[in-house]
DNA sequence: TTTGTGACCACTTTACTAATCCGGTCAATT
DNA sequence: AATTGACCGGATTAGTAAAGTGGTCACAAA
């Protein structure tokens, strides 16, 4: 069996269980099944472990909303399908999720600057994707900078923030909130 | 000269300028010209007396809504009214920014519960206005919980997290993404 | 008599040190 | 040649002594 493939599904476990600081290479070899040597074969350290299972992550990412997004669509059209496919991905979520607590509450330095990146991609994705909206006129002038950070933070507040204070929206809610407040607005 | 109003002043000055734990009882003495434990004699604690600063904040605040709101206008322009008037008040956003920066950075408790506090009141604030321009049929059928949330973290956002990778925004584009936002929204 | 004060006390936080843990290596093993 | 886990040194944590801070109160000033 493929050993490194085995290293990696173990360490992408323990770091969306764990977050990064609490997980150990001696865990990460258990779980995987291999001695903590064979890890550094494949792996120069557990920062490269880390930065290969974000990079991972990021193109499934990239790879799942470029086969969404069909450039002869609305843009609003577009931007609801690779939602709707975001939104399935669980283990991605996880990860993400448990990275921001342990930012958050402990301030790992790896945590913050691997949401970092994430958030810089996504970003950058965005901010393509509403330029161009603006350039077929499909949306209102506006700054896409700005715009990028408002949809990425209303994503957040809808998926996760919510949460603490609200039962979790389902699928579909999430769905409709993010229409009602960048496509439509509230206004009648 | 009335020394209650001193230490007050003192002790606001202080906590917006080096948060709540940094500040100490013998800091806000001095400031204040004062004995120590003239404190006492008008404030329980510590704790009483941030509570008393943070309440007056949210009387303020909740003073300046309550005039700027009329009946019998449309409800984005009453926000837009009430959102102008909040932006003027620099020293409730220094507190409110340092005792953001000191829950994240250091976990302070009281900075965190005080930021709750605020957080609740502009939320059951937001909900019940919210509730009326529902029932008045002024804005399309939502949560106004969620809705709530979500303007909150909008404000939040346009004033003072995009400051972090994007020159501020004044306070006319602060209103014009605001209105863009929440009464339009983005489609053509 | 009333109001204001700062030295003082108890408790908390910080600075320092010893003990433990963990990332990374490599000689031994398969 | 591939894999391993005991081992090493630097980092983190636990434990303790020292310093700092919230809160009191006997005394001073008005």
């Amino acid at each position: 069996m493929d050993r490194r493939q085995q290293v990696l599904q173990a360490a992408a476990k323990s770091f969306s269980l764990f977050g990064y600081k609490a997980t150990t290479m001696d865990q990460v070899a258990k779980i995987a099944n291999v001695g903590k040597g064979t890890i550094y074969t494949f792996f120069t350290n557990k920062e490269q472990l880390f930065d290969e299972i974000l990079r991972d992550m990021m193109v499934e990412m990239k790879m799942i909303a470029d086969r969404e997004i069909r450039r002869d669509r609305p843009f609003f059209d577009n931007l609801h399908r690779v939602l709707d496919a975001l939104l399935e991905f669980r283990s991605e979520q996880e990860l993400f999720i448990k990275l921001s607590q342990e930012s958050r509450e402990f301030g790992t330095p790896q945590a913050g600057e691997g949401l970092e990146k994430i958030e810089n991609l996504v970003l950058e994705y965005l901010e393509r994707e509403v330029q161009q909206a603006l350039q077929k006129g499909e949306i209102k002038p506006c700054d896409p900078k700005i715009v990028s950070v408002v949809m990425f933070r209303l994503y957040i507040v809808l998926t996760a923030e919510l949460n603490k204070t609200h039962t979790p929206l389902d699928k579909e809610q999430i769905k409709m909130y993010f229409h009602l407040f960048l496509a439509e607005g509230l206004g009648q």
